[in-house]
DNA sequence: TCAAAAGTGTTCCGAATACACCCATGC
DNA sequence: GCATGGGTGTATTCGGAACACTTTTGA
């Protein structure tokens, strides 16, 4: 790098040598969605420090100089909730020239999916307060993050009716109607339940286990889990999950 | 910005000066695809300067400090075709560590649909050379483009199922069979005439026009063109389009 | 025995499919 | 007239929507 003069490398027509170019800070944020009773949740953090101190914001982390995207959002989601193999994805940059009041930093966004059953967020040195929100009900947020919730908002809709990641919500054993409850809070929708259960059950992808729900006040429902290996099989052969 | 200490902005828990991050390179690269005769094309050009000097590439530059993406796309768009108002949209990051040869650069993914008849392409100054590429033989491509193809492929695969961006491909006025063969081309599928012209008819989006072709050594067909006006009122409510 | 949710079956309707067929034009 | 693609109609099948009904548990 540095000063000799690689300008032109890419279209750029104006003579700035490369380095000057070096200039954009580079971020990961991760909206990460949990469900609980029937309701889509964000877990969002209280900042500790400036800009925006005390606000609530998505959590996220600049980007070290040797790390790819993938490995900084895997970096903070670990960090954050201490599970391994979260579900997570890429949806989209966010650029705006004045989205930061420190400087030029692009952040690239990540959506990320949680069985928020299985721990407990906790505060920490970076974070004042961590805590769940409902979908429907945010805080004012720091940042452009109101936004960037609002995109990968959609973005999970439209994954959600090609792709089966709603497992992603529950835990490994779910019933039938948890999964329905699942489908209605992601795409603020109504099923039938028959019906669900028939289009669900006849995709294949999910196997009833030998086990029922306990102590439940009326008829305890079958166990089912999801099939991942049986489902990559299906999408081989060019089988679509539809919903 | 500087040495004010303004670490822990974001979680970070080592602590290096906000500014020490400042050392990221950002640029646009956009997928230009088109349509000709039945076949998918994407716009290449040819590099004329280090690195991948003569490799085909796709288009791009590295984003100005005071300019937003989308704008930055735009230009870039703008520029290599002279057109206005091209259809694009963002669907990826690309950032790994090694992914440019000459420092840490972030390239977000851009494609673009455009009628290929409006304008030749020409060669300039950053460009030795610009051509149409058939999507099926392409050649070996510089940096992580074939990656970046590749993406840009799969997007508009999903995209064009749920929205009506075939039309970005053809002449204002075109005819149901070349619509045909848009969507043939983007999804690899064949449909059924009779069929494709029903399906697409009852979605009451292309108003047909009291001209036929000219010139044709057949019956000449009906020219349509699309209702961007309608297409809003419907979506507004709530209407899908799917293919 | 009653409430509550699990789970099944059946009917109906509309959309997708598969095809057969006719129409208009240039040569 | 005939090749070529434009354009229409219909019979069949399949999947989704609606909904009535039975089953199993705890209290």
């Amino acid at each position: 790098m540095g000063q000799n003069n690689p300008d032109r490398y890419f279209l750029s027509e104006n003579n700035l040598p490369f380095a000057d170019f070096l200039h954009f800070g580079l971020s990961v944020d991760c909206v990460i969605f949990g469900y609980h009773s029937g309701s889509l949740r964000v877990l969002l953090i209280q900042r500790g420090a400036e800009p925006f101190k005390d606000s609530w914001a998505i959590p996220g982390d600049l980007v070290y100089p040797d790390e790819d995207l993938n490995n900084s959002a895997n970096r903070i989601l670990t960090h954050l909730t201490g599970l391994k193999n979260i579900y997570f994805e890429q949806f989209h940059a966010f650029g705006s020239v004045d989205r930061h009041p420190v400087g030029r930093v692009i952040t690239i966004g990540y959506y990320s999916l949680v069985r928020s059953e299985n721990y407990q967020p906790v505060a920490s040195m970076w974070a004042k307060n961590v805590k769940w929100f409902d979908i429907e009900d945010l805080p004012k947020l720091a940042f452009d993050h109101s936004e960037i919730i609002n995109k990968a908002i959609l973005n999970l809709r439209k994954k959600v009716r090609t792709e089966p990641v709603g497992f992603e919500l529950l835990p490994e054993k779910f019933t039938l109607l948890e999964l329905q409850g699942v489908y209605e809070a992601l795409l603020s929708e109504r099923f039938d339940k028959p019906n669900f259960r028939k289009k669900i059950l006849s995709m294949n992808v999910i196997t009833p286990l030998n086990e029922v729900e306990t102590n439940v006040a009326h008829r305890p429902a079958k166990l089912f889990n999801f099939d991942k290996k049986r489902y990559d099989e299906l999408k081989n052969n060019e089988i679509t999950f539809e919903l």
